[in-house]
DNA sequence: GACAGGTCAATTGTTGGACCATAGAAAAAG
DNA sequence: CTTTTTCTATGGTCCAACAATTGACCTGTC
């Protein structure tokens, strides 16, 4: 593509001598390290391609193993190397047994929490970032709830907030989980599965690392109760604005607190 | 080793006797569908657990296949199947020869961004979700990018912003290729990578769709450069607030142009 | 000493074959 | 019609061997 030495474009001179060249530095110009991809890598790139083409609905079937052993001239190993990349994506899942095979499926919304959670954990992103992250994305879907939030999602969330109030006074532990289960209730209202996901991703981030920091006090614990009953009372009334703007003041007072919390255990950390 | 006939068993109790005992029903109270993990997926859980625990740093060396293989009592078969999946998630990397060998390595935001590509793709996402995502995250990007950018990341901004200037009024394919650029950009100067790959991935999926409907006539494209002058001066000031709202305006304009642009393209299918 | 080239060995890459386990359909039995 | 059994294509697993890769090491040459 960027080879240097033009005669070897279309005038057809002696490619390939086996004697270098006088121009060799030439040639050498534009190479860079040459990678040879793994087959089962070529084959996964092939059958992702065709899948995310939409050319292959959910649930349509894709060749056996051994057909596509024959197909490529792969072997098993390589060929079943290939569908299991696939299948850690969430792009296809397997069953044994006769009539069984691969199939193409959708991509679950644990898919997704499950990579931002690997990438998130194996990258250390630090919790500062991910505050930044949930404050951009947890008011829209508040937004979102106070807009298309329906009978059943009031429901479930009177239920939840309720089951958050009696567990204020209880373990601080019950108390997150609940919490947790709020904010998924919530997401759910949103009718956003994308946005609902990254959100509920990033705040079990945070939530795993406020069990560490143990920073629930019972004062923290009430006053988030008072909180999630003005944002519930806002999705409610159906206005989206005030949800927005009090979910902002919750998330920035809970990772102010949280950020105190962690700050405070590692001080606890360095005085053993 | 499944083997029904109990008298193979040294103990000799007639355990599973060929005639159902009389607690039966009580016994298969709380059985549920048995699921049988497969082996590869079970080395995969342990070894991710492990690397995620922090306990391995990001270059240390895993056990070699071979290791992996007697340590666990699988066949090599399974052991590289494992290692194929965390490295599809990122998690690990292999090369080949002596020294070689797998090691653990933090996921890139290639990574990241492949596997939301993947979630909205397959499951096909209306690009209503994704303007909900874009525009939670968006504003952010620039509230941060104003309160952190650098010096440097203002010189790449404004060279860029040249450069999607001239491209105004050239190809519409290659402007759309530097307002990626732009915003790719605009996300580095937020200093949030995470925050900035989730943006940057929406951004490229609602760029993607924008390219089949052909909506970035050269109206659009002027009011674009305009709009994103206004956004880079903000940040130049370093009122992030300014920015936020700014930038908030612009992607409420891009995705009510490029909606109309979709569902004109639609009519005209359908006039097919 | 510096450099070019060759040798070596450990590790992943790939293949082929074999057998087991699974599960649904289809046939047989009641 | 229902239940049971049989059948069989499919994925799951294992083993053994060889090829390809690659960095360290050695060796000769200048």
């Amino acid at each position: 593509m960027t080879t240097a030495d033009s005669s070897l474009e279309p005038g057809l001179p002696p490619i390939g001598q086996p004697l270098p060249s006088p121009q060799v530095g030439a040639m050498l110009e534009g190479l860079t390290r040459l990678k040879v991809p793994k087959s089962s890598d070529v084959l996964a790139d092939r059958l992702r391609r065709e899948i995310l083409s939409d050319a292959y609905p959910p649930g349509a079937s894709l060749p056996t193993e051994r057909e596509l052993v024959s197909a490529t001239g792969l072997s098993r190993g390589s060929v079943r190397e290939a569908l299991r990349m696939l299948e850690a994506q969430g792009l296809v899942s397997t069953r044994a047994g006769r009539y069984g095979g691969t199939t193409v499926s959708q991509p679950t919304d644990d898919h997704l929490a499950n990579h931002i959670s690997h990438y998130a954990k194996g990258r250390s992103v630090p919790l500062q970032s991910l505050v930044d992250v949930r404050l951009a994305l947890e008011p829209m879907v508040a937004f979102l709830a106070a807009e298309r939030r329906t009978e059943a999602d009031l429901i479930s969330l009177r239920a939840i907030s309720a089951r958050l109030d009696k567990s204020a006074d209880s373990d601080p532990a019950v108390f997150l989980e609940e919490n947790a289960n709020w904010h998924d209730a919530l997401a759910a209202a949103s009718h956003n599965p994308l946005l609902g996901t990254l959100a509920t991703s990033v705040g079990v981030l945070m939530f795993e690392a406020s069990q560490l920091a143990n920073f629930a006090t019972a004062e923290v614990r009430q006053r988030v109760c008072r909180a999630h009953h003005r944002i519930l009372e806002a999705i409610e009334l159906g206005d989206a604005e005030l949800a927005r703007r009090r979910v902002e003041r919750d998330v920035q007072a809970y990772a102010l607190a949280l950020e105190a919390a962690v700050t405070a255990s590692n001080w606890a950390r360095q005085a053993d």
